[in-house]
Parts: C-alpha cells; structure tokens; sequence
DNA sequence: AGTATTTATCATATTTTCATGAGAAACACA
DNA sequence: TGTGTTTCTCATGAAAATATGATAAATACT
C-alpha cells in the first residue's frame, strides 16, 4: 500500500511522537530502535525537515523532533513526500485520466474505496494512532513505548 | 495499489473478456491495443495460463483466450500472481505479525480499510467490470471496446 | 581553540521491477 | 515435408527503489 520508505518515515515520526519530551532524538538512536538503516532514515527524515514536519538539529544533543503537534499531523502529511497516494495512481487501470465524466472499467465500484483510503490518510493524526495503541494496550498495560 | 505488471495482468483479460468470440487473441494484438510492451506480456499472460486462468495456444491461430468463465474470475485471481494483496503487506507499518491479538498503533483504524480492498478484488469479477463498462457507456454508445 | 557529536551531502552499491531481444519449441496449413 | 506463425524460454539490459559508506558542515561542551 506504501512503500518501504513511506512506512519508516510513518513508524519514525510515531516514534518521535513518543518522545517528545526532552531533547531532540537522533537518527541513530531512532535506526536501532527500530531497526531500520540509518543512512537512508537520515534521508528520509531530511526530507521532513525540509517539509517543515520535523525540526533537526545538528551537533550534540541535536536530532529530530516534531514541528507539528502531534493532533495537528496527518498520515497524509508524512507519506505524500514518498508515495503518491491520489492522482496518479488512483485509476486501478492506470489511465492518466479517470473521472466520472471519462472512467475506467472499474471507475464506479473503485472510486468509493480509492476515496476512504485517500481520506484515512488525510483525517488520520499521529495523535489518533497514539490513543489508539494506550486504548488498545488496555489500562493495565506496560509504557507503551512500542508503537509499531 | 497494484504494480505495472498486475496492471498489465488486469487490462489484458478484460480485453480478452471483451474479444472471446472466435479464435485466441495473439499477444502482438493486445500489445499493439493496449500499447504494453510485448514480450513482457507474453511472460505476464504466460503466467497466468500456468495458473489456469488463460488458456495458450502456439502457431498460427494460436495465442491466449479465458479459461474461466468471465462472471467466476475474480480480480484477485488475476493479480495476485503478481501482487500481495493480502497477508502481508496488510499492516500499514509493516509488521510481519499483525493481528486484532498483537495490534500495531494503526491496526484497529485499518484493518477495516484492508478488508474492504481485500473484498473488492475477491468477490469483483471480469463480468461486473464489463457490466459496468457497458452501463457507464449509456444506452446510446459506441460499440464498448474500451476496456480501460 | 579544540574535540566529540550529530545532521547534511555526495558517491556508490545492491536489489527489485520493468523491459528488450534472440532463438527454441509447438502448431496450422499448404 | 516444408513454411510461416505463435507461444515459450533464456539471456541480457535499463530504471527505480532500497541501502551503505565516507566526508563535510554545524553545534555543544570543555
């Protein structure tokens, strides 16, 4: 559904939802955590800085952090710079146009559900996903520090 | 949601679905009409008469037609070859284990997403396409060989 | 100033996907 | 039997996505 680059920069941003408190948290740190490798999350957090969804900071005690509060960020937001989730790409047919005035084959019984994806990620905030693991976690759980 | 080749999968028995009078259709001639690169769809149609869902002659006459009655093939059956649309690649953060159980942060806002896409290719056949086709083109219409 | 830490940037490598080309195998038809 | 047509198969190539490694630039701290 997205690609491997669009669900690092997902788990990472969640993660650093997580740790909002203090300091900025490193890449290093957020590659280990979550076992992804390190140079290319480093890009890939770039990318959001320069979005203006993550602040970065160099040198000691620099690292990522959230620019956004966490209520106010969309899963939109964080996966359009590496994946096209509306345009192109909606047509399940791949045509370059498909409307209700020109559709595809699949256009009608398609379109519906193209729809609800485009919205659950453009109405879906990292703060809903964050209640949704302490609601699930249940209220006898652990520190819910696991987000993905 | 599906890659180039699924797409290709997808448009090509539509059009066989459409031209299933008479003789087998050659790959040259869906390649030219649907404009795909020939000798890849060859080993894409290939794959799919290896599943049973094309049947393949060679030699003159020859080429592929449907092996299954268009209003019992599912899309599922004709993409999954090439695309895992279920199972994995179900969990939006891409956890290998994901489940109602074991939960990752997006699961419960999702899962009901996945299963709708999930449902659409199972139970959507060649024949609601083509049905659909034929309806969207309206009473007064051409002669619906526009697949997509 | 000097040093360690961390992001930013560049070059390169690996893997996967998409695509091309040539020949072998099967087949219809004369 | 021969000829042309078509799928089948293998080898190769190109492009994109994913990943690694090295170095430069910025910053906090001593």
């Amino acid at each position: 559904m997205i690609s491997q680059t669009g669900e690092y920069a997902l788990r990472a941003v969640l993660y650093l939802a997580l740790h909002q408190e203090g300091d900025p948290v490193s890449v290093e740190t957020i590659a280990d955590d979550l076992s992804m490798p390190r140079n290319y999350l480093s890009k890939t957090l770039h990318l959001l800085a320069k979005r203006g969804i993550l602040a970065s900071a160099r040198g000691p005690r620099g690292g990522f952090e959230l620019a956004v509060p966490s209520d106010r960020l969309s899963l939109f937001e964080i996966v359009e710079p590496f994946d096209d989730l509306e345009g192109r790409g909606q047509c399940l047919l791949g045509r370059p146009e498909c409307s209700d005035q020109t559709p595809c084959a699949a256009h009608h019984r398609w379109k519906d559900l193209a729809q609800r994806v485009s919205t659950f990620f453009r109405e879906t905030t990292v703060d809903d996903l964050i209640a949704e693991m302490n609601a699930g976690a249940g209220p006898a759980a652990g520190n819910g520090s696991e987000p993905g």
